[in-house]
RNA sequence: GGCCCCAUCGUCUAGUGGUUAGGACACCAGGUUUUCAACCUGUAAGCGGGGGUUCAAUUCCCCCUGGGGCUGCCA
């Protein structure tokens, strides 16, 4: 059975990066038709907090990565280190290696490493590894506080990375590692392992900075007498400056992305790419698709510049895809500000479909709104038109008997340039700022129509009369 | 400092010894349009440097350079 996992710590809130991670764990397991587990990391009491776990649950539902396992899902087991620590899972597994001889209670005050810069090679000694059991149980009994280490093997330990292919390490380099802090709970190394392992987890799709994470984990898996999952690391996703993007150098929440007006299909769709690419070269690739195809082979070993413009057009591509009803369904936090006395639904979703191919976000949609609920229209001198007043007081005269669609609106318009002899752009122009006192806009007719009749004609003899008073006559 | 990873247009990438080095975003030009956008067409733009191996290197090896990561009783 094909096991995948995301497991992130609730230190934060869900971030492009820990999501572009969880999303390739689970488009992986889905494409190798295997289960994709939820895990909460929650050992670091000290920076975890309930409203980042909640942050990251629901970024990852509002993305559509939906788990097998994990919270919110029944089972017997809790996919919460804390709770897996309180059961005492962690410390039954650290007992054993105790007993082997794997591990060993130090007693060493913690290191200060922050006084000397150049001192940056520091390697645990290994003084605790011999002491004897009598003072073990002196030293516990005068309660000094201590942790467990683990014994590190002085050997090399190669792995085939599922992107890299293999990587090797020299562990003489490392000296033995804490898996029990003096406060009893486990380090993040040990926790990993023993949950991977008790999961069983078969592949592990993590971040490029856990490499140097690996060998050790390894190694306690070997400890325990247990295989490793293979794993693969994916590169990191960097800012606009090259600099890996963290919370500090602008990483966006998921939640931001959402408020923005972005679409959790189009992020999604666009976090797939970064770093993998469809064998067809497709922009444009669905989720059901994507699991179809998302092999880690196709994954680049080589870091991303997060490039929002395309994330944009991406974007803009699915809404444009989109009903404008179905627009109407999922927008609306950013109609809330309009009157809603002044159009009722299905006069909205035509508006929407009006100006349906002027959006990338969902937040475009009130600045192209704007038109259609401003009940003062204000000139400036600057941009009327003298000259053009007599035809378009007899436009507007034409205007009066007709049958308000925008089709109706358009032929009467050709006729009345055909017959007047002008330019199309100049009525269309005239016309537009007259209703709206905008130089741009939605598509002329069908604006005509959502105004209706009376307010067209009315902005029109408005504009007609403001001008006659600016020209002074 | 030590260890590890990486290196193709501005950006995301395809490419696994012989290609006119392909696509996408952005850009620029043209078309279309009442305007803006959208859309269509086209242009421009790239293998970091130096050594090898080979008949032939973007592709394989080494060095340099550059970027990134790790070096915690954080994850």
């Amino acid at each position: 059975m094909i096991r995948l996992r995301f497991a992130p710590s609730p230190t934060g809130n869900l971030h492009i990066g820990s999501a572009r991670t969880a999303l390739f764990n689970y488009l992986y397991a889905k494409f190798l038709k295997g289960k994709f587990i939820l895990r909460i990391e929650d050992t670091d009491i000290l920076r975890s907090k309930k409203e980042y776990e909640e942050d990251i649950i629901s970024g990852l539902k509002w993305l559509g990565i939906n788990w097998d396992e994990g919270p919110g899902v029944d089972s017997v087991q809790s996919y919460y280190q804390l709770d897996r620590w309180k059961q005492g899972i962690y410390n039954q597994y650290c007992q054993q290696l105790i007993e082997e001889g794997k591990a060993y209670y130090c007693f060493c005050e913690q290191e200060e490493k922050d006084k000397d810069p150049l001192q940056l090679s520091y390697k645990y000694s290994g003084k605790c590894r011999t002491l004897s059991n009598e003072q073990i149980k002196e030293n516990i009994a005068k309660k000094i506080p201590y942790a467990i280490r683990f014994k590190v093997c002085e050997e090399v330990v190669v792995f085939r990375d599922l992107v890299r292919g293999d990587i090797s390490f020299d562990m003489a380099l490392n000296g033995d590692l804490v898996i029990m802090r003096s406060d009893g709970m486990p380090t993040y190394n040990f926790a990993v392992v023993v949950d991977d392992m008790d999961m069983q987890i078969t592949h592990v799709i993590r971040g490029e900075d856990h490499i140097s994470n690996t060998p050790k984990q390894i190694q306690i898996f070997n400890a325990l007498g247990k295989t490793p999952p293979a794993y693969g690391h994916i590169s990191m996703i960097l800012g606009p400056d090259k600099a890996k993007l963290s919370k500090r150098h602008g990483a966006k929440s998921i939640t931001e992305f959402k408020n923005e007006g972005y679409l959790p299909e189009a992020l999604f769709n666009f976090l797939a790419l970064l770093g993998w690419s469809h064998p067809e070269d497709k922009e444009v690739i669905f989720q059901e698709d994507l699991m179809t195809v998302y092999d880690m082979a196709r994954v680049s070993k080589s870091n991303s510049v997060f490039n929002i413009e395309k994330l944009n057009w991406l974007n803009g591509q699915y809404l444009r895809s989109y009903t404008a009803e179905h627009i109407y369904n999922i927008s609306s936090e950013f109609l809330d500000g309009f009157n809603k006395s002044l159009y009722n639904k299905d006069q909205l979703i035509y508006i929407l479909d009006v100006i349906k191919e002027n959006l990338n976000l969902l937040s475009d949609i009130p600045t192209q709104l704007a038109v259609f609920f401003t009940t003062q229209v204000i000139y400036e001198k600057e941009h009327v038109q003298l000259e053009m007043i007599p035809m378009i007081e007899k436009f507007e005269q034409g205007l009066r008997d007709l049958e308000f669609t925008s089709e109706v609106i358009s032929e009467y318009t050709n006729n009345f340039v055909k017959e007047n002899n002008i330019k199309k752009g100049q009525i269309f122009h005239n016309v537009r700022y007259a209703v709206s006192a905008q130089q741009k806009g939605p598509s002329l007719f069908k604006m005509l129509q959502v105004f209706g009749k009376e307010k067209v004609c009315q902005r029109i003899g408005n504009y007609i009369a403001y001008v006659k008073t600016c020209s002074g006559s």
